[in-house]
DNA sequence: TGTAATTACGGGATACGTAAAGATG
DNA sequence: CATCTTTACGTATCCCGTAATTACA
């Protein structure tokens, strides 16, 4: 088995394309470097550099292993890391995006209990409701509400978001209280649509099944907070999760309607790139939230 | 940085419960495996092991660093199996689970071909509806169509597999010819239904949007097959991957409707677990089905 | 001909096995 | 006291830097 030293000594050569700034970087002479990879390719019995004098250069299957190098000695460092500040203070910066109104309520004071047990990792939260790519955006957790994309990401699912439909006192007492699913068929109601993609159907919790209805209303919004805007103002019924109305049903500004039969939850998931060992930081932030939010109504 | 050597006497040591075990293990003396942990601990700076003469067991710190040092260990050893076999020919075997007609008519052919071309991989294709977990059950690849379950699983989108609503010429001729999607309500739909789920709506393109619809019929069943063979006895419309009916198409047995509001297509995802370093012969299998189902049209 | 990689070489550190000593149930 | 780990020790190997040598543009 190759040795971690000339790894990495292959890969500052890679990386720099030369032996003598390879040694530079590793703070070695170019003999050692030179050394070090003449080991590595007798090791594996291959050649993995092809020198010229002005120019050193992978072969192609080297470069995969060189890729594969990269990794590796970046899981030692990260092994090694969670090693010494599991026994010390976990130190260091999760940088978070999450959604906006979520992310003020409930994201950010579960940060702040966070902080205070980890006071030397330092939280940065970002709000914003389009999604964010945590790799090209420089994220280590992204947490999102609803479908996932089929992305390269791993999600992990934080918590169900119950929601409920809910209506005006006005709204209810001009045009009646429906009784079953099938009576908002009669009724306005308010559709949250993106462009692009439509939602013209609820889904509905039914006894043990799911019921899907197709929705009809003359007012739409891509904007959850518009909907509820319109709500208020008695315009139709709305489906929202609990937490967005909650003080607002308190007050009896909004009362719930078809409490028997609510619509389906959706999903509350932390999303982070891909990796088989994971950064201490990003262990406890994950475990962290999941337990904050595992006893999640929204209320 | 810790090294490998003492790396795996580590892992060894733990896996054994004893020093001299691990150096049976290792082919080396007991001496050189007590040296290799106590440099690896002086190294880190952390008493990795609680020892008892009679007992050694890792400190709850170093339980994390053993299981890290495992994955690393194994992707090194991937990494220098993959350079090896990337300059001979390409070994191994692929164990690979398929759903039963795709797989028979789909899966099957194009493994044959995968198969000329990298002679020393083997492969062995299970069939089955049933979904299969490939960890638990030893699967290297999972091939399945539609809606991913949300698991620690990586999907890799083969192809979309489109699909069509077809019924036979004698149901046409009893009940007409549905002009558009509407018209389908007026007809007998032929469900699939998986006990648990539901799916009493379709779901079409017509221009770029996305529109469902919930459908009502007569006839259920969680079996594919069976709708077929319903539809071709002109009991009602179905709804299927194209690739399911192809022949009855060209025999005529049954005559595709609406056609330019076709249902949304299916994913044909392969699933595989999780890990940065991928074997070479993973890799291979799937970029090769990739390219083999890129042009997918079922036809 | 100049720059960069390789080889040669000597000193020092390291790694190994054998064997003796120490610890523990 | 039996078994397992640690320590001691001598030898062989490996690793490093300096410096001479070779290769290439």
């Amino acid at each position: 088995m190759a040795s971690l030293s000339d790894m990495a000594a292959f890969v500052a050569v890679v990386e720099k394309g030369s032996f003598s700034q390879a040694g530079r970087e590793l703070r070695l002479s170019t003999a050692v470097i030179s050394a070090r990879v003449a080991k590595l390719e007798r090791d594996l019995g291959i050649r993995l550099l092809n020198r010229t004098t002005r120019q050193v250069a992978p072969t192609d299957e080297a470069y995969a292993y060189f890729e594969d190098c990269k990794t590796i000695l970046e899981q030692v460092e990260l092994a090694e890391a969670n090693l010494s500040s599991r026994q010390n203070n976990p130190k260091g910066t999760i940088r978070i995006s999450a959604p906006t109104v979520f992310g003020r309520k409930y994201v950010a004071p579960a940060l702040a209990k966070f902080q205070q047990k980890y006071a030397d990792i330092n939280i940065h939260l970002h709000l914003a409701d389009s999604f964010v790519d945590p790799l090209k955006d420089g994220f280590d957790l992204v947490i999102r509400i609803g479908k996932l994309e089929n992305s390269s990401l791993i999600a992990r699912k934080l918590a169900d978001s119950p929601r409920i439909l809910c209506a005006s006192p006005s709204y209810i007492e001009k045009r009646g209280m429906p009784e079953k699913i099938e009576d908002l068929l009669d009724h306005n109601c308010l559709l949250l649509r993106f462009p692009g993609s439509t939602q013209f159907q609820w889904e509905f919790r039914k006894g043990g099944s799911t019921v899907r209805l197709p929705i009809t209303g003359s007012l739409e919004s891509n904007n959850g907070d518009v909907l509820r805007e319109w709500a208020l103002e008695g315009l139709g019924i709305t489906l929202k999760s609990r937490w967005e109305v909650i003080t607002l049903l308190r007050d009896n500004r909004l009362i719930e309607i078809l409490t028997d039969t609510p619509p389906a939850p959706v999903s509350i998931n932390a999303l982070y790139p891909l990796g088989k060992i994971l950064p201490l930081k990003m262990q406890l932030i994950l475990d962290f939230l999941s337990q904050q939010f595992q006893d999640f109504t929204g209320a």
